[in-house]
DNA sequence: TGAACATATGAACAATCATTCATATGTTGC
DNA sequence: GCAACATATGAATGATTGTTCATATGTTCA
């Protein structure tokens, strides 16, 4: 099911610290709800950054600065296309992580 | 596969603003290396207070404070007998989502 | 080239948060 | 009750971080 199976079962011991430490990293990407609303727009449509802030109703500045840590995690990415640039959900993980998240609280 | 398919999937919409604060504050919990070593390390056994700050070289007071936290999210739970308190994990969702962000990682 | 538009970026500020230190609570056996 | 042990907790502090504001970069079109 996961290519980390023996993580979910428990066997084969404890990871690095500097894994765990990336784990934490990597978590800490969906730890606000600004990134969380981003990458759920990324969702369904390749967005522009202007398209985000309105449907989030946060200044431009703000979705700017949030995009850049979310491509620095390579959660999402990007092309230019004129003046606009398209931003995308980097792959299916993000959606994954997202639902099994979603599979808690919704208990 | 998952209850929130409709998530995974990008169908049915977005949910709503409080759903995904409380999706972020999840997320929060998995954001912090030691906070995610003491759920790794709760993955085999039971373990009392000291095991965890011996385990993970880190003072009683930081355990006991962090543990405090992953409960009251229900990521932990605890019994008493006698002098020493036994954590656990709350459920399985824990190892699935250390193990799907794991699965990101690896790759 | 210059104006208009789209996005990025740096500095500053407020808020959040993990750890430490000191101390309190709770339990056992004598 | 009291000492010894195990854990919890409150206040203080240093570090991290999300947003804002002002401004810079990059692109198009006339």
């Amino acid at each position: 099911m996961h290519d980390a199976e023996h993580i979910r079962t428990g066997t084969k011991g404890m990871p690095k610290d500097e894994q765990l430490s990336d784990l934490a990293d990597l978590f800490k990407m969906f730890a606000d709800s600004t990134r969380v609303k981003i990458m759920f727009a990324l969702m369904e449509n390749e967005l522009c950054v202007r398209d985000i802030s309105s449907a989030l109703n946060m200044t431009q500045s703000a979705i700017s600065h949030q995009l850049k840590i979310l491509k620095s995690a390579n959660l999402v990415s990007n092309r230019r296309e004129g003046k606009t640039i398209w931003y995308r959900l980097s792959d299916d993980h993000v959606k994954s992580i997202i639902a099994q998240g979603f599979d808690h609280i919704l208990e």
